[in-house]
DNA sequence: AGTTTGTCGATTGTTGACAATCTGCGCCAT
DNA sequence: ATGGCGCAGATTGTCAACAATCGACAAACT
């Protein structure tokens, strides 16, 4: 997922072969612990022992470490020296920030689609867009509200996409893996669906209308009123019970770089 | 620069042993090597070998493998498995990519400070452009042209610190520092200082005018001219004389996360 | 002459061991 | 009873040695 050919060498056929070639013992363990991270199979807050899990992994610490320094910097783990790594918890002041972030950049990314859509990029919007909404149809259960979570992922992930501009793409992935780790999202948009699916019809509509300032304001509406549901969700139930392990980590503070 | 103190602990009193404590080796190779990357001392292209790098900082070659990583992740080096990392030289389609996404984010920034700019903000806003101007003013010389840039560099990055989102401040200073390694943009505004100075007077006067819109949309535009000013220049002289090391690194594709 | 194959030195990838530090628990004194 | 003290046990930080891979040069073959 990281590491690929440099294109002065030749591709290998055999795709074993290049799997070999392209992944280092660290670069595996960074793509399996991210899975293990985002699937929620490793809990915010919980504490990743090294020789626990190059055990489990079947490598050596070293690797494991390096996968360690990579995902730190990806903003996934926290390292408190001596002590130990954590899956990081994202807090709630932090989450906002991503939110307010990704308008701009989502802004960004409808200007630049109004501009320059193409037919079938649209027929794809609308493809996702209708089976949001057939998600939502089938009702409040548990399943579809799954479902829609992961198509609504998919549309807005496409709509980076299109705009054509990797670095954006890359630190917009980047964002939304952090958002992961905010504990409240994933069951916060349980009953407001439709709101949020009116909301993607709206910004397919102003896309292609082909109006950049129109596009950008419904995308940036969209995250803004998406950041209010979550926030709001928040402050309805308080606190949380604590995370997987029974072990309290030192509290985390904002981890962010100094200034 | 990055693992500090976990909140939980009693801040150590002398500053050696806090030190001590807060840095790894892995840490402190990670901000050496920064640093000799920002500063030039490692020019994009350059190779780096562990053995010599780690006999060179003191250190063996495990904590300098996990900082490799570090770095790999935060844009600055490039590694290609059983060849060697490399500073990473930044394409001009990822700067231009790199722009776009920089004028999105301080238009959010321009935007945030109209609506809550305060009085010392203000005042130091303006000292940091009348220090930009007094060295405009001091004639175009490599020395004046070298303190304007710094100023630039300050001037934007106080901005984007004032706008109280600490996640794009964070963002916004990884993309500096991969722009820096961009290698035509150091010295390519170096006589129309005189254009770029003007508009700093523009976003100053936007901001404190409290107009949300008319802020971010001076910033925005003021990027993307420095953006259409670099691509110019690069245009002007075009491709370039090889990086410093002799060896020939295979040809750098883009390097940006696969779809 | 040009191409291919074998070998060698150098460098990276990985591992296991050692030293330093932290956490938890029992003990003792107050 | 409560709070400090110190000793294990466990865990992390660091290092040095081993194994695998690569690039280059030279020899052999067509």
């Amino acid at each position: 997922m990281k590491t690929l050919i440099g294109s002065a060498r030749i591709a290998p056929v055999h795709p074993t072969i290049a799997l070999l070639q392209a992944h280092s013992l660290a670069s595996v363990a960074q793509g399996e612990l991210e899975r293990m991270i985002l699937s929620g199979e490793l809990a915010p807050g919980a504490k990743l022992t090294e020789m626990a899990l190059a055990t489990r992994l079947g490598i050596s610490r070293g690797p494991l470490r390096e996968a360690f320094r990579m995902l730190e910097e990806a903003g996934l783990l926290r390292t408190e020296k001596n002590r130990g790594v954590f899956v990081r918890d994202i807090p709630i002041d932090e989450a906002i920030e991503i939110f307010d972030l990704r308008a701009a950049m989502e802004e960004l990314v409808g200007r630049r689609l109004a501009e320059a859509i193409t037919a079938a990029q649209l027929k794809e919007m609308r493809g996702l867009v209708d089976a949001m909404e057939r998600a939502v149809k089938a009702g409040p259960s548990p399943n579809s509200a799954r479902g829609y979570h992961l198509l609504n992922l998919q549309f807005h992930e496409r709509l980076v996409e299109m705009a054509g501009n990797r670095k954006l793409s890359a630190i917009y992935r980047k964002l939304i893996k952090e958002l992961s780790l905010f504990r409240r999202l994933n069951l916060a948009d349980g009953w407001l669906l439709p709101v949020s699916a009116g909301e993607h019809r709206a910004i397919v509509k102003a896309i292609a209308s082909g109006d950049p300032e129109a596009a950008g304001r419904a995308m940036f509406d969209h995250v803004m009123e998406s950041k209010a549901r979550t926030v709001a969700h928040h402050l309805h139930r308080p606190p949380n019970g604590d995370a997987s392990n029974g072990r309290t980590p030192a509290r985390q503070r904002s981890s962010l770089p100094a200034a």
